[in-house]
DNA sequence: ATAGGGCTTCCCATCATGGGAAGGTCAAGA
DNA sequence: TCTTGACCTTCCCATGATGGGAAGCCCTAT
């Protein structure tokens, strides 16, 4: 099947597939005597798996380790489940990270009147020399509208 | 004062300030005779803003509309607050994706034996034929250990 | 035979950040 | 005064995953 197809049955879009061959994350697909990759069920069954290994966030590399124990059969489940570990904390820390930042900017949009007057508390935090921002709410009282 | 000085006062690194000169988020500093950039306190306060705003999660474009109104005396609360309410949806978007990423993994690595043997409910998710992930848990009873 | 859609490769852009090279400048110490 | 080392300058390249687009070839249906 042609790479427009395999891309459709896959969910990996054309471009990807390319690039994955390239990168060397896929083996370099067969090729048909028009020089058209060609790609079996199989071919796709490994794309498939990419994709929802995407969708769950890996990187290419975790990807690429994931498809070695994929194919390993004498693989071990605890090789499969430190990456998946591993992988979860990252994913943990960017949503600790992106947790912080959410409750910062709600705290001063909280106080912020939103009206036509000058004043706000949005920018005066973001003004503000000391370098720790973690009494932010204290400071705030004095935007209490 | 130097731009390594005003990159170890204002946060931002040297190799940054000098990008956002170049980009446009910040204006040309003004040069010394040896052609070196010379920064001014209130050049290093605008560093700051800069860096706490991308503390906060701020995209380089959104920045150099707070600028704007940071600067602008006449300026409306109520611009900054919808800039900052956007950027906080984006926010709790992002963080309503890593959390069900997580959430889905964290169900499979659960059900995850994580010994010598090659069964593993991880693997047997990402080679899943569906392309619906919702009722991950029901399959898994298989893997029950 | 021709048209249109799919395929090929190649180059470019994103976004914010860092690495590094080649060369000029400055300040402190011999 | 000369040297040395730290700092500065510009320029180029890389990251990671993705898409856009151009020039040109292939295939199939009319």
């Amino acid at each position: 099947m042609n790479i427009g197809q395999a891309a459709k049955a896959s969910g990996v879009s054309a471009k990807m597939i390319r690039y994955y061959e390239q990168t060397g994350l896929i083996p370099a697909a067969a090729r048909k005597d028009s020089g058209y990759r060609d790609y079996s069920d199989s071919d796709v069954h490994m794309l498939r798996f990419i994709r929802r290994a995407r969708d769950l966030g890996f990187a290419v590399a975790e990807i690429n380790e994931l498809l070695s124990l994929w194919r390993d059969r004498s693989r071990q489940s605890a090789d499969v489940k430190r990456i998946a570990a591993a992988h979860i904390d990252e994913l943990r820390e960017k949503i600790a990270r992106l947790n912080q930042m959410a409750d910062t900017l709600q705290t001063l949009i909280d106080c912020c009147a939103g009206d036509h007057r000058p004043d706000c508390p949005i920018l005066a935090d973001l003004e503000k020399i000391g370098d720790d921002r973690q009494q932010t709410k204290a400071a705030l009282s004095a935007f209490g509208d």
